[in-house]
DNA sequence: TTCCGTTGCTACAATTATCGTAGCAATACG
DNA sequence: CGTATTGCTACGATAATTGTAGCAACGGAA
């Protein structure tokens, strides 16, 4: 990956400004959507989220940790282990629905 | 991409058998969200989709069309033009109050 | 028929992103 | 001092995505 901070990072899908673009861009990405969704309970440290995470590789989900911290939706505690901000929690609340539509769509 | 039907394709992160895990894992690759965004409304041909997609490479958009086709999400039309299924559309709307919350997160 | 224009879709090489393993510096506790 | 955490990074290998070009099939007009 680039070394290029978050911050400075044109985002995909957002050249037109519309925020949604740059929010589906985000999301899109690989172990975005499953971080936030294994952050709705607890706070967990890097280790018990890459375990929550079937134990992907730690490149990438400190690469999705940055994004997802830069956008507001992730915070690290003091005392060390991710959570959700309250723009986060927020967000995670969003897509809850999709366990019960998950649960009907299962074939 | 490796030349192996969808339906015999590992979902990853599906290896727990819940549900709600292969739908993150198959929303969480590139441009899928994107898609179900651009159907929510009229039916699009392939091409109508990708200018809408911000001119991404067919190769993935056929990717995804085939994948979301595999899940039930999206279909072909006689005579031609991607649409969303009734689940489609169910999912779609499922993850909609992400447009509102978007406006909201937009610094 | 022939000529356009469109459809869905594919080939192929180049570029990125992700994976998997290993390991570092910092901190805390005994 | 050792030991075990924490967040985080290096790096080669592999897989996914990009960008460009183009194909075959179909439809309508000339």
């Amino acid at each position: 990956m680039a070394k290029q901070p978050a911050s400075e990072r044109r985002v995909r899908g957002s050249r037109t400004g519309r925020p949604i673009m740059a929010l589906l861009d985000l999301l899109g990405r690989r172990w975005s959507l499953r971080i936030l969704w294994e952050l709705r309970g607890e706070p967990l440290t890097s280790r018990a989220l890459r375990s929550a995470c079937d134990e992907a590789s730690p490149t990438v989900l400190q690469a999705r940790l940055t994004e997802l911290r830069a956008a507001g939706f992730v915070e690290l505690g003091e005392g060390g282990g991710y959570a959700l901000t309250p723009h986060g929690r927020e967000l995670c609340e969003t897509f809850m629905p999709l366990h019960r539509f998950a649960e009907r769509w299962k074939r």
